[in-house]
DNA sequence: GATGCTTACTTCGGACCGTGATTTAACGTG
DNA sequence: CACGTTAAATCACGGTCCGAAGTAAGCATC
């Protein structure tokens, strides 16, 4: 059922470039020969194309390497000047826009704190325009050179409909109190920038895919263990969305019907058992005053002293973790799990083995034999990075097309 | 990072083949003129495809049809002979084989009761084998005729190497006791017909979403009710898979971690909740001696005469029911949930409002707003049709390649 | 230091595709 | 019977990839 629309005979030279230019990023400077190897082009195309990417000034030489008694091969990466990104993460206490060249190192960053006036639509809004406007005054990019925004929001959005240039974007939220928030329209009244929004927790997946513990795996899901809970699912290689891009909303799946009353106003969810804000409500003995990170820390710490009640809080929540995965091993079948988050970071290392274990006596075995279960390697300023990709993405499937919009 | 391969001018025109005979093989007889419309494809190409298409045999003109004033439409339908499939149900209580054409109609059939033998694999496997030899017997038909088997078995299947012939196609499946059975190896043996198999509640689903409640759905769950409980996932149009393609696996998700023991080892799995033979056994008055579809109509009539036992366990049952609905809403956010299998098609009717209203207090909003939770239309005996489907898609998919393999 | 060898890249002819304009076919109307 | 209308077929064109042949750039050997 799957009904490719039409499909000229450009279109092949788009996917060619698409083709060659994924594996000059990830795959690190290439020679024209070894491109041709691996992608199954032929020689002659190949030398055509990179031909093409070269005079458009996307893709560069860079030395070259001998080859055992013959002609040496000339090496090719993609030219990291020759496009901009921008990644802005809205996270809980703070709104940070970072500029990024092709590469994604990081030319310049903006924080602004969100204390104060908390997650106002408008404010927020404000603040990442004047981010924007900050970084790319900083580094004296044009706009012309930024390929687009990408924003990692918290809630769930809606992608509304593509080509009418991100004016269609709507955020929910009921963490910050987002109700169908029109984050396209009002982030398109201050710039004509393309604009690329998502789930601040499946942005930081993706980041963990291109560049983290999930490297290399076609099918993966990253879970997500912050204050709530968050899956990010990548089947054959790119982000599952579903029918309106909220699949993945894994902190509510029930694993006590009837249990626990969570904050989406259900009960038995697993954001209820294991997040970070339940973890500390439920333990109970957190410093008065301190934050959620302090408060957890705080709880680890009890655990490795082998204070009683830690440790069979963290221990009851490594099973539920640990089956909530096994429902995901049964549900996607990935080839790998990767734990992320910033909780993930810092209880990962003492819970992974129990997590481990609870995963494997709740799913099937068959399944969960094919999956690998690991710590995620990026932390939480991942976001940022994470965002930007999004543009690159776009970029980097549309052949390196610099005006491509979403 | 969808890396597509090589791509020569060449698969355009299989493209273009797979999207017109997609576009004939659903939406019934279509002139070239509206076949161009359709598929976005010039009306000179489009001649072009389907006089290749004619000539291959695969389409044919069948009458015409006025146009105000000018010349009239001719109509192109798919052969519907040109081709056959087979589709075989592997199921608890029998074997059957069936013999369709392309627009699967079914042509013969073959069953075979498994009372006596169970599940033992050489029996089983002889019995496929001979159903086949007789279907063909029956309706005089090569087996050059015949694009392929699909079969459908209870089980996890691991479809190995693609491009051995299905050779590695092993099956697991703890239920029928049949644990890493190289089922492809053993049918290889004894007929040269290609092979697809898949798990008979995948291919129901599959049936479901091409000829019942999932007709126009990309996103979709056949969420499926039977003696257990499995689920049929379809993104963007076609099945997920997962990297070893047993994704799905929603019987085993957990609504109660820790609670009732499940006939595949572990604790609160919903099919030891809801499954029918759970239902039946927690009932504890079905007539001794009863069959499960027997003791299962048993305590619908039961509730049907309001005794309060079968009343609570039928709404426990729906409680519990529509919060794993409402995981699948949470987690693939799909347009539609197709409640199927013999079990769900029994008790659908008297529990879908109480299921949807579950799924509703358990699931995110948003998404449950873009979701439908309907019946599925068609009956266990759909299994073949869903299994013939497996080498027709293939069929369709190569543009009408007679002699593809999976 | 000239020649040959090896390997990397470039060039070019060939087969093919889809587009879009033009031509031909098939019908009703006046 | 000419005319308008619509459907389908034809064809020149620009474009694609492939594969073979040609060129470039090193090294080894004599």
């Amino acid at each position: 059922m799957a009904e490719r629309g039409k499909q000229t005979v450009r279109d092949l030279r788009r996917g060619s470039r698409s083709t060659l230019l994924h594996r000059l990023y990830f795959e690190g400077p290439l020679s024209r020969q070894e491109l041709g190897r691996i992608s199954g082009l032929s020689g002659g195309s190949v030398s055509n194309v990179v031909g093409e990417l070269i005079s458009d000034g996307l893709v560069e030489e860079c030395g070259s390497v001998e080859s055992d008694g013959g002609r040496p091969r000339i090496l090719l990466q993609v030219t990291p000047d020759r496009a901009h990104l921008i990644g802005v993460d809205v996270g809980e206490t703070q709104v940070r826009v970072a500029l990024f060249d092709l590469a994604l190192t990081e030319l310049a960053a903006s924080d602004h704190p969100l204390s104060d006036h908390g997650h106002d639509v408008d404010h927020v809004v404000e603040l990442m325009l004047t981010g924007i406007g900050e970084v790319l005054e900083r580094t004296g990019i044009e706009e012309s050179q930024v390929l687009g925004v990408g924003v990692g929001v918290p809630g769930i959005v809606e992608q509304g409909d593509p080509g009418e240039d991100g004016l269609g974007i709507v955020v929910h939220s009921q963490t910050v109190d987002w109700d169908a928030v029109p984050l396209g329209r009002l982030l398109r009244a201050g710039t004509k920038l393309p604009l690329y929004v998502d789930n601040g927790a499946k942005t930081l997946g993706q980041a963990e895919m291109w560049f983290g513990a999930g490297q290399g795996a076609r099918h993966a899901v990253v879970a997500l263990f912050g204050s709530g809970v968050g899956a990010c699912v990548i089947a054959d290689g790119s982000r599952f969305r579903g029918a309106t891009s909220s699949a993945g909303e894994w902190g509510h799946t029930k694993v006590h019907v009837g249990g626990r009353l969570c904050r989406c106003g259900s009960r038995g969810c697993l954001e209820a058992y294991v997040g970070a804000e339940a973890l500390v409500e439920r333990w109970g003995e957190a410093p008065p005053g301190s934050s959620e990170k302090e408060g957890l820390a705080a709880l680890l710490a009890a655990a490795e002293r082998d204070e009683a009640s830690a440790v069979s809080l963290l221990a009851e929540s490594a099973e539920y973790f640990g089956a909530a995965i096994a429902d995901l091993v049964n549900l996607f079948n990935p080839e790998r799990i990767i734990i992320g988050g910033w909780a993930g970071l810092l209880l990962g290392p003492r819970l992974l083995p129990a997590i481990q274990d609870a995963a494997t006596s709740y799913a099937l075995r068959f399944p969960r034999e094919q999956t690998s279960i690991e710590l995620g390697r990026l932390g939480p300023d991942a976001v940022t990075v994470g965002a930007a990709t999004l543009p690159l993405s776009r970029f980097l499937d549309s052949g390196g097309d610099i005006s491509a919009r979403p």
